[in-house]
DNA sequence: CTGTGACTGGTACATTTGTCCCAATCGGAC
DNA sequence: GTCCGATTGGGACAAATGTACCAGTCACAG
């Protein structure tokens, strides 16, 4: 028998990765059926028959986006035992560029998912679910570090490379890596670093 | 005689109007001429009399839209004398606030923009144009408190503001402006005014 | 007045889209 | 071998879309 299309499937698959790349090239708006078939080197038909209608395609490649990057986090999340402050930096920018590296189609999923998840219910809880293990990984990798407060320290650190990535992004430059990330992110932890006297602390906390 | 639609109209306006309606509530690819059409409350060939294609119509409201951003950087940027940390920090929080009060199209549109042009040549001078323009206006901003090295304190600034409004816009949250975004800015800025590495600063100048 | 040109509003049409249908094929159970 | 269900591949169809067309209106110049 075959497997009523519940999970595995090289069709499937395949399927999803060709919503993927074209998401990548041109867009979620470019995303048709035909146009995913053409990319995947299938008959029109099999989107149909994979998959009930295309949000449902949709929902799934952005799912798989997702996947990858959280497991993408907790690979970088994983530390021996104590860093050191350049450490934590070496850590974090290796972090931004794989995402920018791994092609730009999974990261200009990320942001589309994000600004879907403004408006359509159906993607809130997936967008959601990946804010918050973004966030988390990069507790546990600052956790790690000599910075005191790592909570707030993290978050920072996540909204800064959020906004770096969707710049970069939006105006590639060639030496963005070496001449913006790093000595924005060297800045932000050095700074950071430093006792900066509890007295005039923040309302919050 | 008429204006050969040139320049100013009232229905071409309110047909750019309405487009960025129909991009806050449903997206660019949610933009058809019915649709905008009908946001508008006027006859389908208004469309394509004022414009000659759906293209030129979203392209002309993002242009509207960063126009507007433009200003109020500009407008947010301007301060009469020197101001100190506490103020930098009030003026970026209203800065930021504004941008997520106006209603959420303007925003949205801008980052629909800057996800665009990072494929069509066509929006890219527009995102270029943009984007040096919030980072000037930052920069003068910056420039007018008392840290040290405005321009990279600018830099990280802008950016991290962009990452905690695509992250608002996202997964909105009431209490974010003062739970969230102050409390983050208060941190890199009083972060920032602390002397890189030596002994305690002189933060006067 | 008459005309002329901008503007309006309704409609038509070809293309693209999502979705559905059906005949053919393949691979294993009997 | 036969049979049966999963899968394939090609086409068909209605709806939505971008765009073009055209008859009518209105203001103003002559």
């Amino acid at each position: 028998m075959g497997q009523r299309h519940g999970a595995m499937s090289d069709r499937r698959e395949e399927l999803v990765e060709a919503t993927l790349r074209v998401i990548g090239r041109s867009g979620v708006d470019a995303v048709t059926h035909r146009a995913v078939a053409a990319e995947a080197g299938v008959p029109l038909a099999a989107t149909t028959y994979y998959f009930g209608s295309k949000d449902e395609l949709v929902c799934e490649a952005l799912a798989l986006v997702i996947d990858r990057s959280m497991e993408l986090v907790t690979r970088f999340a994983r530390v021996d035992g104590e860093i050191d402050c350049a450490q934590l930096v070496d850590r974090l920018t290796e972090f931004a560029e794989a995402q920018l590296d791994d092609q730009r189609a999974p990261l200009i999923a990320q942001f589309e998912l994000m600004l879907e998840g403004a408006r359509r219910s159906r993607l809130r809880p997936l967008a959601e679910r990946w804010s918050a293990a973004y966030l988390e990984g990069l507790t546990a990798l600052v956790g790690a570090s000599t910075l005191p407060d790592p909570a707030p320290a993290a978050q920072l650190l996540s909204t800064l490379i959020e906004g770096a990535l969707l710049d970069q992004l939006s105006l590639p430059r060639h030496d963005f890596v070496e001449m913006e990330l790093r000595p924005m992110l060297t800045r932000a932890v050095r700074a950071m670093a430093a006792p900066t006297g509890r007295a005039a602390a923040t309302s919050s906390e």
